[in-house]
DNA sequence: CGCCGTATTGAGCGCTCTCAACGAGGGTGG
DNA sequence: CCACCCTCGTTGAGAGCGCTCAATACGGCG
């Protein structure tokens, strides 16, 4: 038997969390931001930016979730991360001096804050609180990249999809979330985007999984049945 | 035609370079950290530390290759990097509180120079230059992770050892390289659990391009005879 | 010279991809 | 309100890629 506990602290080393809280920050900073930030509101299959362009601020989800992806000259998209609430995102690009090395859309209507660029420099810079935070943060990611990286290049179809469920099931945790169980509510081609496979195998995979009952579908969405059998699947 | 310029501006996006140069610290640091740095000699095939071990200090590669990987539960390897003179590790463990993510072993006799954890964190502490550094560092290799896990995710074998000979010719570059073709010195196992393939197929793979005359092959030394026709392969 | 680890080559199998067809569901316009 | 279309999802068949197992060749070292 394996313990609830172990599963979730095997499945962190893969799960990229909201690090950077700018409500910790000192009071008079975070005034200070309230008078550089915007709140922007986006309708669902909207794109917010695209790779290539210019970095112009930093983004926090307020509400909702996004979808983080590149596009390659075949045509094949691979979708990096899936974002909910609290996620912050854009401040590599500026801090590293890049333009946009994904593109980032909206899987449903979302609610932003938005924080210009310049500005969000000039904090970096003068906050010693945010500074560790973001050092902090980037350093985790860093960890969880590799271990993506290395699921990517040694696994099957068949565990890179337990692994995305499960790690899937926590980012969709909300207020109707029973039991630990989300709904996974992502349209095929996503999912297998994010895997890395066709749509025509994720749908395979999936039937295969709901027949060892480790996966229950209603509509288009997915619920995890069985943690535990998901998680030896994985192999992680 | 494609340019060299394309060419290494493309690669760019998939190399992991030195970005961490302690001797680009104010010279009072400077003069710190040699108090509290101890140089370390280890011979070939030595591993300096293993994936799970407490991290107890920051390392300095000052000459020799090392190699970085993760092992799995089913005997797998995955080689992440390939270090070469300049590069800077350990500190992201430091600075995220983790353990070690990965082992690190010694492709060639080195000498590196560690300093110990503590003083590290303090001097991440009071140093803004350093932070700084490491900000723009971590931002940047965000990046190229990401990139990586695209091509990992997306790509074949023949594209992947493509991508991963142009990579490994600037990570060999020294002074005996003529015309920036360097020799590519590393075992085939080790090759093949870079690629994230069997030795069997990465030996048939280099044989298909020699076949095409991409490379040349010397002994174990690999050596790219077409650059780009090799990144015209890697599809990047 | 023999041994052992590494490299190469071959054969066969299984996984994943591609192409193709069909079904289901949602949106649009008549 | 219904017919139609378009997209998405599922299922089937076949091809090709990459893996595994097995045998052989090579090379360094004792």
């Amino acid at each position: 038997m394996i313990s609830k506990g172990h599963i979730e602290k095997a499945l962190h080393r893969f799960l990229l969390l909201p690090a950077i809280h700018f409500d910790r920050l000192p009071l008079n900073e975070q005034e200070e931001i309230q008078l550089h930030s915007t709140d922007i509101f986006i309708k669902k299959n909207t794109i917010l930016f695209k790779q290539g362009k210019y970095t112009n601020g930093v983004y926090i989800l307020k509400k909702g979730k996004m979808k983080v992806y590149q596009a390659n000259y075949d045509g094949s998209i691979q979708i990096m991360f899936i974002y909910s609430q609290g996620e912050v995102f854009g401040h590599r690009s500026i801090i590293a001096e890049e333009n946009h090395r994904a593109s980032v859309s909206a899987l449903e209507d979302c609610e932003l804050t938005f924080i210009d660029r310049k500005y969000f420099l000039e904090l970096v810079k003068k906050s010693i609180s945010l500074s560790n935070q973001l050092l902090v943060s980037l350093s985790h990611e860093f960890t969880i990249l590799i271990n993506r990286i290395n699921v990517f290049a040694q696994r099957g179809i068949k565990e890179r999809l337990a692994l995305t469920l499960l790690i899937l099931n926590e980012k969709y945790k909300d207020e109707h979330t029973l039991k630990g169980i989300s709904e996974i509510k992502l349209s095929r081609t996503d999912l297998s985007n994010y895997v890395g496979t066709s749509t025509e195998n994720l749908a395979r995979t999936l039937h295969l999984f709901k027949e060892k009952n480790l996966i229950r579908v209603q509509g288009k969405s997915i619920f995890i049945e069985s943690f535990e059998d998901l998680f030896l699947l994985a192999s992680i």
